[in-house]
DNA sequence: CATGAATGAGCTTTCATTCAT
DNA sequence: TATGAATGAAAGCTCATTCAT
């Protein structure tokens, strides 16, 4: 995971940070309290603020890292490698990148089930995330679309509808397996396979 | 919208309920004092809890008439329409029930987000909001499915699947143009018309 | 004591400003808990803030009725009274003027302990404080000086420091016999008259 | 000024002496935390406590040097001057007095102002100031009033009653001047001189 | 000597809820 | 029925102080 600014965490801050992302993830940020992560991570409470000065603090700490590689800079490569002339066809290219997504997503689902808790709301937090998006792998990802549209292997939709498609489809089949119904054993080979021929399905173009 | 026990609320207590929701709405339920819901509504503390006994309770008075209509009974005569032999195609089933969906999620949307937000984390809200999910709609939306599937009009994937992906596209919709970017001034009969295009053609068997 | 807007205090409110009065006294403003006073009054901590909002709620509240009666409506008809024709000599006036005040704020001894604590730091008490001296009882103040000075009977000086001379020998007075060496026991007769003796001399023109 | 015991300071304790003593001045000593101090004085919060055990201790540091000359040994000399029997008059030990005392409290005003702080309070720091007084100065400055008496140049009255007039009207003078109104432009000379003649015509013996 | 992470008691304040009026 | 004063538990946070490095 990238961290721009890789200051060290001492091992009880390490500790308060799983603890806390262990109980946002469960109880939510709201119904966390200070005291709880503190008892948690087997540290004082001023410890707590000692080092993130707030909750909303611990919060952001939790989060920052996450927003700065919701687009990490493989991905830009991942899409260099992609745009090589000899790619076969969209589902190639869809097949790659929800794999990869895929994983990254589900390794991080904790952090994102708090991120999308503190989304829903209006406040500071969603313009805070938004802006977190790297701008560069955004263009480098709309430039692998209008290729695929100047070979007329993807339809002529607005970006933000294609981008849409694809993640919608994806976080639904997150939320699904491991949000909604976490203990049914899914086939996940199986699924994958059926999420990647329904979004490329749905992206070709019509004849 | 339905209401299994139509029981009066005073003029008070429904000024409490739609202080609540606005409340609750922009802030979230964890976040939204009582003292604030009663400053809003110009009403009284006490009087919440007069008749709806704890927050938690006022919180479900709000979340249970939606929850008795996430498929109103209408649908069922809907779909049963549907069912009629002479109808065209995957892309008016879609088509229609997107539409209608769409209004009705679009109309309630607020409440929604109070739902999601309360879905998001491992409380008993989550049984008590998927045990809401009327069992025998949800039979009438196979059964289509599965007539579909019988005409060769509809991918061979389980139900569960096919839920998936028509409800989180619809979902992605919804939270892009309402909640992630209500600014934007939004096309949106171009915009639904690709959401019902992708769709179709993501569940369209491949020849 | 003038209270601009009585509102109604209940007897648990009454029974905060009581003990809050006591322990700022004693302990000092920012040396006083709020759990302390609680406890002092016998009451919630919860309801403490429920009529005062925050600690200094409680502090201005305590204050400002003394500080709309530093000089009261009282004074003024005093000051008229002394300036009959046929007054003495100076010792009149001050003697009149001193004994008024100095029962008036040894009376309000404890509140004043608190707004001196208050006023000595460069916070905005002190402009709160200064500014709630009402104008026209100072202006009746100075008219008495003027007419005295006119007859000769008071020194050719700056109002303020006339004032100030007065006030100055008045506070040290109730400094070294109340607050400093409170279990000394003082011929308060015949302190007083050396009091007034002093500062009517003080005050004579030279001849 | 003077120090009994001159150890020396550090640069960084020295530092946290000026930090300590700014702030204590202008938020009180109850206000101002050892994090505060530390930061303003560019120090560890460690290093306070490694030299000054505790907050009091360092207080005690600031206002301790001040205290061992309020009457410093330089005054005894002073006193033992005016002595010599040609002395012309009260004016002139009140004015010597009134001038050199001012020029010393002005000079360590801030550390007054917190000694005033403390000292309203009945707290134990009462007793260490008053104990701190030395005793041979005091007893030097009696026989000064107890000379001018025999001469008839003094009022009859209890050294604590000349004592205080002399200090009250100083200090009024000070609060006046440097606290209350530090932002006008006093004319200190007059200003010193009235203050001088309302002190020794308010002690003169009347005939 | 100096640092700053760690502490735990205590701070002011907010909370959902109760109950006398 | 409606009110709002009263409650006490718990919230987020600050404090002076300790101690390993």
């Amino acid at each position: 995971m990238i961290n721009e600014k890789p200051e060290k965490l001492t091992f009880k801050q390490q500790s308060v940070v799983t603890a806390a992302l262990k109980l946002f993830t469960v109880k939510g940020y709201a119904n966390t309290s200070t005291k709880e992560i503190a008892l948690t991570a087997k540290v004082s409470e001023g410890s707590i603020f000692r080092h993130f000065h707030s909750k909303e603090g611990l919060l952001l700490e939790i989060i920052n890292p996450l927003l700065n590689s919701i687009f990490p800079a493989e991905l830009y490569e991942f899409s260099q490698m992609t745009l090589v002339p000899d790619y076969k066809d969209l589902k190639t290219f869809i097949s790659r990148f929800i794999n990869e997504r895929l994983d990254y997503f589900q390794t991080n689902l904790e952090t994102f089930r708090i991120l999308l808790g503190e989304l829903i709301y209006a406040n500071n937090m969603r313009d805070k995330i938004l802006q977190s998006i790297p701008q560069d792998v955004i263009s480098a990802m709309t430039k692998q679309f209008h290729d695929l549209q100047n070979k007329h292997l993807l339809v002529e939709w607005p970006d933000y509808d294609i981008f849409r498609f694809i993640f919608s489809t994806m976080i639904g089949y997150l939320a699904q397996h491991f949000i909604l119904f976490p203990e049914i054993h899914w086939n996940e080979t199986a699924e994958k396979e059926r999420l990647v021929d329904f979004i490329t399905q749905g992206l070709t173009p019509v004849k």
